[in-house]
DNA sequence: GCTTTAAAAAGTAACGT
DNA sequence: ACGTTACTTTGGAAAGC
């Protein structure tokens, strides 16, 4: 039997950190290789890694947000790489800065095609965002999780928001279970 | 406190001195596209309604005049999609469709999904097509619909494949061309629907 | 509100061949 | 009529306009 829960896999992880102490961007620009810095578009210095691949914003305040890596294991990975080359270049940070992970994006399939069009009237107009001449998925916003599940026609499904694994396999079981109940999964 | 008084005594009458110019653009857009009385006065009443929930506040009057107008038109049934909308606002398709909404989850309209076969009496009327036609066009959309082939997809895309098909089928046809441009989308969306539509019905290509 | 980053879902659009 | 690329939606942080 392949469960929903199952199916999950993690997409995304948006994280933010700090090591505390003001950076010049400009003086990393011209030393950090493949540094990306438009300051006249955005404030912040993009630095991609390739293993673990992820990208992450650098600004002058010391903060940084990593984005785009598959897990959260990844993301520490992608921050130590940064942290260690920020020491070569003679920046002083101490060992492990506090990392918050602020989004975790996930997709799953579960298993069913799914009738949007009954869908959004049985979860309920009002808690519902469904205009296929917009977007082809349905946007369902769930409380507890507090997390956005957008639901396609095909049964799988993305899930965004959340803060924890837990959350996205919680929010999985717990649309499984609504969908059910309205007899709506295949 | 007196300055946050007289600050909502300021907002409102601006409210109130743009309204007149809201109602105005309803009109004019109403009348450009062809719709009855009834979808203004619904319009109105939707627009009303989002100043008096001041959700009008970072956004252009224009914008959320089209975006009340494209929801009175669905609320009457006589739904216009968004492109035909914005063709006769000064306002983009993304931004209509973004105030649209925000406007509608904000005022709890719960607009219920377009059906198809809304479009298919005015296109075909566009197309020159008869009742039989028409008829047809209908009920490829129920049968297919029925099957699950409508989620996800977009309401003209899903109209204008069954007009296109039906009209093969009742031997009036019509290029895929002629059908994209009247309901503003390309021949290559009509090609897909019409494929996946043909095959539901069971009708050997 | 905007700007930038990344990633998934599926539909639609706009290119080029 | 293909194929490729790119845009739509969701969420979150960062600094600054």
């Amino acid at each position: 039997m392949s469960a929903p829960a199952d199916s999950i896999e993690i997409q995304n992880v948006v994280a933010s950190t700090g090591i505390g102490q003001e950076l010049d961007l400009e003086a990393l620009a011209t030393d950090l290789p493949g540094a990306d810095f438009n300051p006249d578009n955005f404030p912040g210095l993009v630095y991609r890694t390739q293993e673990p691949k992820a990208a992450a914003l650098i600004f002058r305040s010391g903060k940084i947000v990593c984005t785009g890596a598959k897990s959260i294991n990844d993301v520490h990975e992608a921050l130590d790489i940064i942290f260690d080359k920020l020491r070569d270049l003679g920046i002083p940070i101490e060992d492990a800065p506090a990392v918050t992970v602020q989004n975790i994006v996930s997709s799953a399939d579960l298993g069913h095609s799914l009738n949007l069009n009954a869908l959004a009237i049985g979860l309920g107009l009002e808690d519902v965002e469904y205009e296929p001449e917009q977007f082809p998925g349905l946007v369902y916003r769930m409380d507890d999780p507090e997390v956005v599940i957008l639901l396609f026609g095909s049964g799988k499904v993305v899930i965004t928001g959340g803060k924890t694994v837990d959350d996205a396999s919680a929010a999985v079981g717990l649309i499984v279970d609504r969908i059910d109940e309205l007899g709506l999964l295949g | 406190r007196l300055r946050k008084w007289q600050e909502r005594i300021r907002t409102k009458d601006a409210g109130e001195r743009n309204l007149q110019f809201a109602l105005s653009e309803i009109d004019r857009m109403a009348s450009a596209i062809g719709v009855p009385r009834s979808v203004r006065e619904v319009a109105s009443v939707i627009y009303r309604r989002a100043l008096n929930e001041d959700l009008i506040r970072g956004r252009s009057i224009e914008g959320v005049s089209t975006a009340v107008l494209y929801a009175a038109c669905r609320k009457e049934g006589i739904p216009r999609s968004l492109e035909e909308i914005a063709e006769v606002s000064r306002v983009e398709r993304k931004e209509i469709g973004r105030t649209y909404r925000y406007i509608s989850q904000e005022l709890g309209l719960e607009m219920r999904p377009v059906d198809p076969k809304k479009y298919v009496p005015r296109f075909s009327s566009q197309l020159e097509l008869s009742e039989e036609v028409q008829a047809k066009a209908k009920e490829i959309i129920d049968t297919t619909a029925e099957q699950g082939l409508l989620s996800g997809k977009s309401p003209t895309g899903f109209a204008a494949a069954a007009i296109y098909a039906a009209s093969l089928l009742c031997n009036e046809k019509k290029t895929q061309r002629e059908v994209a441009d009247v309901a503003q989308v390309t021949e290559v969306t009509i090609r897909n629907r019409y494929q996946e539509q043909i095959e539901a019905m069971g009708i050997p290509t």
